[in-house]
This record gives C-alpha cells, sequence and structure tokens, in this order.
DNA sequence: AGCACGCCGACT
DNA sequence: GTCGGCGTGCTC
C-alpha cells in the first residue's frame, strides 16, 4: 500500500493550510508535490493524509512563512477538480467558526453539497480459516456472532459494532487478525456526488450533402442542426437505432461523439418571461434610496411593509439593479415551500441565471446548481437557510424575505441563523442587505433604532386595497359551550356562513396538528405520554394512532393506558384534523381542505393544496402556521384564527414577538386579491397587547411595549445569550454534569474580572425534559456583550468543561438561541 | 471522528 | 502475574 510517511523533504512547490472535515479546531498544514500545484488552489478539496489515513479537507490558504519543510506530509490528491468556493468566502467561514464556537472543518463541510466527503475506510473479511473458525465449537458467543455477520460480506468496524452490539471490541478484531480468521482492505468511501456526464452528439458541418446519406442519417442530421448538440438520450427516444447509427456517424465525420457535463434540472416547468411592471410611488422610492447604495459599501435595510404591499417587486427591481452593475444576487425565504413561488418571479423575469439551493434537491441538483454559482453561469441564487453558503464572488445584493422567521435558525449540529449571516456576509462583501418583512423581528427594529441598518417602509397595499377588519371574540363567553361550539363563535361561524354564500373563501388557523391534542386516562386521570419524551401525546384519525410530535413516536390507538391498564382514554382538545372535520358538518356543502405537517408531506402536496385553492375548488381551508406563511391567497376574505393563544403560553421570552407576528401575518392572508378582508380572532387573552396590536395592525405599539418589557428583563436585543445544552440517555449523569458545569461556571465568574458581566442561568432542567430517550438540561450564559460571553462559553468548553465531559454526555452549545425550550 | 496509549479491576 | 475495560490526548 501506499507509504505516505516518507515523503522527501525538498520538492514541495508550495504549502497550503487544510480544514479537514472533522470535529477538529485548526487546520493542518500540508506540502503541494510538483505534480499537483497546477490544480490546488484555495477553495480545492484535498485528500490529505491524517494520523494512519486519508480524509478530505478544504485548502483555506496558501503559506508563504517559513515551516520546516521535512516535518509536513503531502497532499494526496485533488478532488473534483475546480475548487468548490471561492477565496473570498474563507473569511466568512472563518467567522461562522468562531461565532458559533463549531470546527471551521465541518463549518465548510456542512456548507457544501452533500455527499462530497471522503474518507479511508477499512472494511473487514472473512477468510478461509476465518469460516472454518466459526463452525467450531467452544467459540466465544462473540466470535461466533461476529464472524457470522462477515458471512453476509465486508464490514467496517463500526458497522459489526452495531450488528453485533458492545462485545463486539477492537481487541475482538485483532484478535481475528492475528488468527487469520479475518482480513482488511481500505479503500475510499463516500464522495458519491458527481456531475453528470451524458454522451453528447454534434453536427460537424452544417451544409453537409444529405442526398448521399441513408434516409435515417439524413433524419438524424436533421434533427441535430436544428436542435444543436442532443444528449444521445434524447436523440433515441425520436429514432430508437440511433446509439448505432450514430457510431458509425462519428468514424465518418458527421457527428462527433463526447461526453458532456448536463446539469440537473430541478427546475419544473419553463416559465413564461415577463415584464417589470410600473412601481407604485412609495415602492419607487424605496428602490431609489436602496440602489443607490448598491456597489457602494455594506448597507442593511429593513424593509418593513404591510402583507401585499408589494415587496416581491422591490425584490426584484432591486436585483435587476444589481445584475446591470455586475454584480451577483443572493435571495433567502424561510422555507422550501416558498422557494416555488420565489423562483418562479425570479425566473420569469431574469431566465436562465437563477439558480436554485434548498435541502430538497438530491445531491447531484445541489452539486450541479453550486458549480453553475461559481462558473458563474448563474448570478442570482434564490434558496433556504442553507443558500446563505451560495459561492458568489461577487456579492452586490442580498435579500432576505420574511427576515422574522423562525425557520432562519438551523437546528442541529451547527446553529446559525441565515438572517444574521446575511447581514455578516453582506459587510464582507459589501453589498446591500434587505431584511423584508410585514412583522420584522424585534431585533432588527432595534438595529434601526440604534442606527445600524436603515428602515424603508412601504405602508400601502398595491391597488390600494384596505387591510382587512379585524374583530376580536372573547373564548372565555363560550365556557358554557361544550364540543366543537366551544371554539367556534356564532359571530365565526355567522360570517363563515355569508362569505361562502358570496362564493369566497375562508382561512380557519389553528396553531395545533392533529385531532385530539391532550389524551387523558379516563380511568386513573393520567395524560397518556410518549415513552421516549415524557411529553403528552396526540391523537391522529387520519392514522388512528397516538404520535409524539417531537420523535415521532407512534402508537396504535387501541392501546391501553400504561398506568392503570384501561382501555378507555379520553380525548381532549382540538388539532386541525379535529376542526376540519367538524366545520365540515357546520358546512356540508363546503368543499373543506387541511394544510399542515401531516397533509403536505408528500412531495408537492402543498403545491397541490394552493393550486385548488385558486382554482376555486376549496372553500374552506384549515391549517396550521404554514399557511401564515408568504402564500398568496386572492379569494380568501375571511380569516378565522381559532385561538390565538396557543404560541402566548410557552415559557420562552419571545412568546409574545412570536404570538404578535404569527397573529398579524395570518390576518394578512384576508382580501389579498379584489375584495376586501375580515378577520375574525378568537382569544382567552382579548387585553395582551400582542392581540391587541395585532387587531389593529400597530406594529408601533407592539414594538414599544414589547420593547419595555425586554429591557426590564434584561433580554436580547439588550443583552446577548448563549446556551449551554447537556444531553445523554443516563438521567443522573446528565443532572450531575449540568451541576458540575454550573458549579465551573460560576467559579469562574469568580476568579476573573473579565467575566463579572456574565450572567449564569441555571442549570435547570430543560422544559422539554426528555426528547427520544434523551435526557435534558441547560445553562443560560446571558451578557450585554457577545465577547466575554464567547470567552466564557470557550473556557467552559474546552478549558476546564472538556474535563468534566463524559463519554456519554455530551455539551452542545447554542449562541443566539431561538427556541429555549 | 478514529485510533493509540495508559491506567486500574477480574481472571487464567 | 496478564487481559481487556475505558478515560485522555493527538492528528500537519
Amino acid at each position: 500500500m501506499t507509504d505516505f510517511g516518507g515523503q522527501p523533504a525538498a520538492g514541495f512547490t508550495r504549502i497550503v493550510d487544510v480544514a479537514v472535515a472533522l470535529p477538529v479546531y485548526t487546520a493542518y498544514t500540508y506540502g503541494v508535490p510538483p505534480d499537483l500545484s497546477e490544480v490546488v488552489a484555495v477553495g480545492s478539496r484535498v485528500l490529505v493524509p491524517f494520523r494512519s489515513r486519508l480524509i478530505s479537507g478544504y485548502v483555506v490558504a496558501f503559506r508563504t512563512g517559513a515551516q520546516p519543510e521535512s516535518e509536513l506530509k503531502a497532499v494526496a490528491d485533488v478532488l473534483g477538480g475546480a475548487p468548490f468556493f471561492p477565496e473570498t468566502m474563507v473569511p466568512f467561514f472563518r467567522w461562522v467558526a468562531d461565532y458559533y464556537i463549531h470546527p471551521l472543518g465541518a463549518v465548510i463541510q456542512g456548507a457544501l453539497p452533500g455527499g462530497l466527503t471522503i474518507a479511508e475506510q477499512t472494511r473487514y473479511h472473512l477468510t478461509d480459516r476465518g469460516r472454518a473458525a466459526r463452525l467450531e465449537a467452544g467459540q466465544r458467543p462473540v466470535d461466533k456472532e461476529g464472524l457470522t455477520c462477515l458471512t453476509q460480506g465486508p464490514l467496517t468496524y463500526k458497522q459489526l459494532q452495531k450488528t453485533v452490539g458492545s462485545s463486539m471490541t477492537r481487541a475482538v478484531l485483532k484478535r481475528w487478525l492475528s488468527s487469520g480468521w479475518a482480513a482488511g482492505q481500505t479503500a475510499l468511501m463516500g464522495g458519491r456526488t458527481r456531475p453528470r456526464m451524458v454522451r453528447c452528439i454534434t453536427p460537424l458541418a452544417a451544409d453537409q450533402d444529405l442526398s448521399a446519406l441513408s434516409p435515417q442519417r439524413r433524419e438524424i442530421l436533421k434533427i441535430l442542426v436544428r436542435r444543436g448538440t442532443l444528449p444521445l438520450k434524447d436523440l433515441k427516444q425520436k429514432i430508437p437505432t440511433a446509439a448505432g447509427l450514430v457510431r458509425s456517424m462519428a468514424r465518418d465525420g458527421q457527428v462527433r461523439l463526447e461526453e458532456q457535463r448536463l446539469y440537473r434540472d430541478p427546475f419544473g416547468e419553463t416559465i413564461a418571461p415577463d415584464q417589470p411592471p410600473e412601481l407604485m410611488p412609495q415602492q419607487q422610492q424605496a428602490v431609489e434610496k436602496m440602489r443607490a447604495d448598491l456597489g457602494r459599501g455594506y448597507q442593511t435595510y429593513v424593509l418593513a411593509g404591510v402583507t401585499g404591499s408589494g415587496k416581491t417587486e422591490v425584490y426584484l427591481h432591486m436585483a435587476a439593479a444589481a445584475l446591470k452593475s455586475n454584480l451577483q444576487v443572493l435571495v433567502l425565504v424561510p422555507e422550501i415551500a416558498l422557494v416555488s413561488q420565489i423562483e418562479r418571479s425570479f425566473r420569469a423575469r431574469f431566465g436562465e441565471c437563477v439558480a436554485l439551493l434548498h435541502s430538497g434537491l438530491s445531491p447531484g441538483e445541489r452539486l450541479d446548481q453550486w458549480r453553475r454559482i461559481i462558473q458563474g453561469d448563474a448570478s442570482v441564487a434564490v434558496g433556504a437557510r442553507s443558500a446563505i453558503f451560495a459561492p458568489f464572488d461577487h456579492l452586490g445584493l442580498v435579500i432576505v424575505d420574511e427576515e422574522h422567521d423562525d425557520s432562519y435558525k438551523q437546528e442541529g449540529a451547527l446553529r446559525y441563523n441565515a438572517r444574521d449571516l446575511a447581514v455578516v456576509r453582506g459587510r464582507q462583501h459589501g453589498a446591500v442587505v434587505i431584511l423584508g418583512s410585514a412583522t420584522p423581528s424585534l431585533q432588527s427594529v432595534y438595529n434601526t433604532q440604534i442606527g445600524k441598518f436603515k428602515p424603508v417602509y412601504l405602508s400601502e397595499r398595491v391597488d390600494h386595497r384596505v387591510l382587512p377588519d379585524v374583530h376580536v371574540h372573547d373564548l372565555t363567553q363560550q365556557n358554557e359551550e361544550r364540543g366543537l361550539r366551544r371554539f367556534l363563535t356564532p359571530a365565526l361561524l355567522e360570517a363563515a356562513k355569508e362569505t361562502l354564500a358570496r362564493g369566497e373563501q375562508v382561512l380557519l388557523f389553528l396553531n395545533r396538528r392533529g385531532f385530539s391534542s391532550s389524551l387523558v386516562c379516563a380511568h386513573c386521570g393520567r395524560p397518556l405520554r410518549c415513552d421516549r419524551c415524557d411529553i403528552s401525546m396526540t391523537y391522529h384519525q387520519g392514522a388512528n394512532a397516538y404520535q409524539c410530535h417531537y420523535c415521532g413516536f407512534s402508537r396504535a390507538a387501541v392501546s391501553t393506558c400504561p398506568n392503570c391498564g384501561s382501555s378507555k382514554i379520553k380525548r381532549l382538545g382540538m388539532g386541525t384534523e379535529k376542526l376540519a372535520d367538524g366545520i365540515q358538518q357546520f358546512f356540508p356543502a363546503a368543499r373543506v381542505a387541511r394544510m399542515d405537517r401531516d397533509t403536505v408531506s408528500r412531495k408537492g402536496a402543498m403545491l397541490k393544496i394552493l393550486k385548488s385553492l385558486r382554482d376555486r375548488k376549496i372553500d374552506i381551508l384549515v391549517g396550521t402556521q404554514m399557511v401564515a406563511k408568504g402564500h398568496d391567497y386572492p379569494y380568501i376574505t375571511l380569516v378565522g384564527i381559532i385561538c390565538a393563544d396557543l404560541s402566548l403560553s410557552l415559557p420562552d421570552f419571545r412568546a409574545g414577538e412570536r404570538t404578535f407576528q404569527l397573529l398579524a401575518q395570518v390576518a394578512g392572508r384576508a382580501g389579498r386579491g379584489q375584495r376586501c378582508g375580515q378577520v375574525i380572532l378568537q382569544t382567552f387573552n382579548p387585553d395582551h397587547f400582542s392581540v391587541q396590536a395585532a387587531r389593529n395592525q400597530d406594529y408601533a405599539e407592539f414594538y414599544r411595549q414589547e420593547i419595555e418589557f425586554r429591557k426590564a428583563l434584561q433580554y436580547p436585543p439588550f443583552t446577548r445569550l448563549i446556551q449551554v445544552r447537556i444531553h445523554g440517555r443516563d438521567k443522573d449523569k446528565v443532572a450531575q454534569v449540568a451541576g458540575r458545569l454550573g458549579q465551573l461556571s460560576r467559579d469562574l465568574k469568580k476568579d476573573e474580572k473579565g467575566f463579572a458581566a456574565v450572567q449564569v442561568m441555571g442549570p435547570l432542567e430543560a422544559p422539554l425534559a426528555k426528547i427520544a430517550n434523551q435526557y435534558r438540561w441547560q445553562l443560560l450564559l446571558k451578557c450585554p456583550h457577545i465577547n466575554p460571553l464567547h470567552r466564557f462559553a470557550r473556557h467552559l468548553l474546552f478549558a476546564d468543561g472538556a474535563r468534566i465531559k463524559r463519554g456519554d454526555v455530551s455539551i452542545s452549545l447554542d449562541v443566539d438561541p431561538v427556541f429555549l425550550m
């Protein structure tokens, strides 16, 4: 096999820093051998020796300083040819790694299209001797079981351990190797995503004398001359025997056969080009104001436009202006379902130069869109939060639509907020950033107040449509009612009746899916909880099952109470499923549809519902917060908010903000077409300021009250937060580690003067104390400034916390947490 | 992550 | 006395 250690010290033409795709926090330095020096660039994906195996990494810098060359290992290969990101993005990756306290290599890895990572892996196979040993009597159970696993084919150590269990240790494997029962073979694994290469045929001379050819050859050439280069597959559809024919035609010099890269097409149907419409005066002013800054350095604008004020058209005009100055444009929307709407507008206006980036694409499609951007074939990218890493080099405009939306926060290993990163990237590229929303986040509005961002307002709806009337109805008045009537006020039913009679559509919003959201044993009175999460389950009628909304666990609805064995389970509370069911009984003739995570899980299901709505094949749409997100419903004139309070009672300092945004957004769905809309808002808290502000569509009033509350309690935007999460399978160990981290935090605060301003809250058991068998504790760090907070968290995680950490308890950080549950 | 090294308990 | 468990540390 290859020897990695003994490369000649001399002969390295260049020295590079490589960020490897592992949880390590430093870049490593390698020498570039002469045969690779031409192809290595910043952004190259390289294969490098690391300890005793080969793994992939990314070149983040060339080294010029003196480095003892003899100690360097050599880059083994350059993968995938061209670089995967421009050099200008390295500072961005570094910023992200630093700010979110995450390994640089992992940041890059997470940013790039998936399926690229390569590492050397050893897989073990059974030898003849091992086959014999397996059958011998008196073998240990581990050996017997493990060797049997290998009869199915070679496995890695990890795979073996997974199937056999914890008794399968490295020592056992070593014994097999030394006694010759098994042997290892090392190979490069992963990295299966490749450009799609297709055999294409090109006609060689357009003016060939066709009469001398056979009729079939003549036909092929005719098609080719008309269509230009064509994939062989397409030609075969017209002429089934084309494969053989073109080969001989190539020999005769009539056509050329070659492998060409074909971009996988994630776009649906083609879209007819449109013309920019005339802007309203307000839109025109907004565009003029922001356009003046394009190409003149960084500036962030908060575009606060009421629902229906034509923000998209402002985006399109800004994008056109940026493209005209040869600047690239990045457009972010909160979720995949909204990408297609915006993407259609952009493609209609700008055509082929639009790329699409979101996690719904296949790895191959993503890689292709990525390449189109790097090669400059696409100068506009539309996508969900991960598109913030699009490999643009001359970014001039970043648009974040519905910037208040929590979906911009990525949960998982690297917890970033794409909206915040848009501002960072904009600053690094000297670009204009537009944060657009009808209900901007408190954070962004605060930033306009302190002069960090500039505000731009769109207060008029296009075509002078008026905002809908919002009527608040107190649900406590319904306490005497039973069943559905408890949540359907006479006013709502009356309004629905009238709306349907006029042939218009009704939207009913209830932020809770399923049929019954509360399951209680009729015998012993205990709530039915998920085994793995310690959270109340929800009854789903469609699936006839009890489901856990946190881990997905599902059990048949015939199950008995785990506590007393009774089979009588009371189904209380209401979700969208029960609401849709019930409303149908009130309006038997109406066509009722439901839109929530259960009905749109299949690909394209949501578009189908939206299309039926537009085609007026639906009279009443029942939905969760999904219906509140940016969709256009031209024929909906009545919006019923069934219970405005569901998000109000959550133990989260942002509950009020979230509720206001949700209510205002849902209300804004009414009357977007020609007709005026009305909203009926039902609530148990009619006097709550979030409800009041939503009713009056009064953002300023909401802001005034909410900002007071944040200031009084010293919450963001007046402070910064880092949440430390401690979780693991062993309840006691998690609690113990959490306690020790808390103690450590207080010691740290006492010992270092710089940490005086850092407030340590907790450790506390998380509000959702157990999810998917993981027990959870948390520690909240709060400070007016981010710097001490960062240093503090690093200290906790690396310097001292590292000693506290146990193998089976993990500690992770969430910088600027959005969900505190 | 993955792999080696090194330190303690239960067995031939 | 060794075998083998897992905590600790390093990888250019």
